[in-house]
DNA sequence: ATCGTTGCAAACGTTTTGCATAAGG
DNA sequence: CCTTATGCAAAACGTTTGCAACGAT
């Protein structure tokens, strides 16, 4: 019915921990246009996650998207297909980027925010930023001397956090990837 | 039945592109030491397995290392959970490592390699390694300024191998990860 | 004799699919 | 009106588990 709202703000900007990066559209603006060019429908489901996706997230993965949205029954409810359907659109529509952590899918926001990597505690299972623009050059250069044309990358440092080590906080389930 | 070979020469070193590494043990001694240190068994399947994964492979999925064993009811069949428990083994006992790539897990030998990392071409869909020995000492860096204590770490660039944008060989399934 | 190990079948958790109905263009 | 999108139920996928029989120590 509605359209997608126009200028909307974005709190997850003020509260990333970088910089905002300039960017020319909201990623509502942006992903309506991803649905135009490629003669996809505005529905209420897409609008209402575009929404939800983008005002709340660091990282998360498809079952906690799901747990914070209207159950069964309520107004707004997406089905568990169409929330798959539709993060696999975002990702397709350049506005997360998805990497896989003991078994299961994990987003993030790959539009409006600066390159970053994570640091995975093993103990807490936490994943955190980190911001290296040295990174990003080592990875130019090794690319070129392998002649390999870089699109991304993924870059995770196992180990254990500062709060772990230092709260001796031994147990662990599973210590995967 | 039979005990697990001593001194068992290993292909695999050699048909590495990189420098070996000094090692004391092979890897079936050090599986075998792993077994005893923890009061665990040396059964023909691990004895199969080991033999199998440390001679043939680069990295491989539990699917790609199942389909090189004999068939059920062939001799050495090992059964696919049995493959499974193991893999895990060789990880705990620090011969393999585990990653994942695409939905599945992704295994590659930890013992007796230098340390590298991966291209992943999206379109051939190729695992490529390299080794560079500025990043691990840029990981250290930037571990350090976050006080995490490394244990290991995963990174994996993504974009276009040389063969691939050279041939312009433009045909692709998915690009995930 | 004990207790770890195996194979089987069945379960698991996450993600995907086929299909009939609903709804955007 | 045409075609895409949705929800449902069920399947698919890789992986893990319970259990009885087996085998190493």
């Amino acid at each position: 019915m509605h359209r997608f709202s126009r200028n909307v703000n974005h709190p997850e900007q003020n509260s990333n921990p970088f910089e905002a990066v300039e960017v020319s559209q909201t990623p509502i603006e942006r992903f309506e246009e991803y649905l135009s060019s490629r003669g996809l429908r505005k529905t209420d489901q897409r609008r209402y996650l575009v929404e939800q996706v983008f005002s709340r997230h660091e990282h998360f993965d498809a079952d906690q998207l799901i747990d914070q949205l209207p159950r069964k029954g309520q107004e707004n409810y997406v089905s568990r297909p169409t929330v798959y359907r539709t993060l696999k659109e975002f990702v397709d529509a350049g506005l997360l980027r998805r990497f896989e952590l003991n078994g299961r899918s994990v987003y993030e926001p790959d539009y409006g925010y600066p390159e970053h990597d994570h640091f995975y505690c093993v103990k807490c299972r936490e994943l955190t930023e980190f911001q290296s623009d040295e990174l990003a050059q080592l990875r130019d250069e090794i690319a070129k001397q392998h002649r390999f044309r870089v699109r991304s990358h993924r870059f995770i440092i196992q180990g254990v956090c500062h709060s772990c080590s230092s709260r001796r906080n031994t147990r662990r389930k599973q210590d995967l990837v």
